[in-house]
DNA sequence: GTCTATATTTGGATAGAC
DNA sequence: GTCTATCCAAATATAGAC
């Protein structure tokens, strides 16, 4: 008796057409914008006529979902990929390091993720669970450290989120904000450390 | 001998339906997002057919130019409109304080004016040197603090943006960020005065 | 699965009458 | 200054042949 068809030849090609696409789709947003993507010019970059890409995502709207949900996936790899040393300190720093880099070194995805400027479109709810379990990653590490109260989590990802928004818009390619992230985490260490919890001080 | 007409009321009128078409302007963008607004749609909550409105701005990115001037020119007026105690600590937790509200108060102004996701739209280097005014006296009140280098500059504008974008992005209307402006300034200062100059820490 | 052809909408901008 | 009429380009998406 033959072997069982295991591999599935055509949904193989399928997949491999569409991963040609998204990463076509990757060049155009990074050359001329995320909002200046459309389906005649990716269409055209992977060899096709517009309405051929149908056949492999249902609306513009179903690429950018797939788009994000790969930035999403490579954001845990690179995550995955940082090496621990126990030291949650030097743990924090990595991983804020590592999400800074992730953010500038693609401004692109950035937008995508993060600025939400496509008009009409938010990721699916599969898509965006993927990017949740980026955040929870990192409030594991905060823990770690005991920081858990909210006040103090929300300030640290206003910290890095504000690194990686001015990198990305004033020095784009530089590393003017980002060779601040370990300065940055050991200000908010020092400062939570001596204030646990972190308490509100009115101006009164 | 009769009075010379002062009173240019033609070009009045001018200024004044400029100033209705970009207060339209402002409502559009505002409930249906920046990259949404379009001649068509702006000349009607005017009353226009849309060529009519080339006869006030010379195409569609003079009136985005003119809105960045309008922002620009309010961010200085809010910051004018600050008291000053004084107290440098006081005071710079003030400024920041009125930036991160002037951002998080209207999220479509702010995306025009730090995020530049119109596609081939930058201001005019007139109107860009308003939104440079706005730096300097920022950085007037850091130096007023002793805080002059660049590095601590540059950390402490990420820290502003951050909680803004985060405000905007997280919490659109609500102050789950805004609230945390003076523990962040707080930690800002303490940081800075350990720490001056403010090194680097390399992870040797 | 890919194509041609096309529907449909919408956009910015111009010409020229009034 | 405002209008009508129009141009031109571009977009997403669908229908149906092959």
């Amino acid at each position: 008796m033959l072997e069982k068809p295991i591999r599935d030849r055509k949904a193989e090609r399928h997949a491999a057409t569409r991963a040609e696409i998204l990463d076509a789709a990757w060049e155009v947003v990074r050359s001329e914008g995320l909002a200046a993507l459309s389906l005649r010019d990716l269409a055209g970059k992977v060899g096709m006529q517009a309405p051929s890409l149908y056949s492999y995502f249902d609306s513009k709207h179903a690429i950018y979902d797939a788009m994000f949900a790969q930035g999403a996936r490579a954001y845990l790899e690179q995550v995955r990929a940082t090496p621990l040393t126990g030291d949650p300190l030097t743990d924090l720093r990595a991983a804020v390091r590592c999400f800074v880099r992730f953010c500038s070194e693609d401004p692109a995805r950035y937008q995508l993720m993060f600025q939400r400027t496509i008009p009409g479109f938010e990721p699916s709810p599969e898509t965006f669970a993927i990017a949740i379990e980026g955040l929870e990653l990192l409030e594991r590490r905060l823990a770690e450290l005991g920081v858990t109260d909210a006040r103090s989590i929300d300030l640290f990802t206003a910290l890095g989120t504000g690194i990686a928004a001015q990198q990305i818009s004033n020095d784009p390619g530089g590393d003017r904000w980002t060779r601040l992230v370990d300065d940055a985490v050991d200000m908010f260490f020092e400062h939570v450390t001596k204030h646990l919890p972190l308490t509100r001080r009115d101006p009164t």
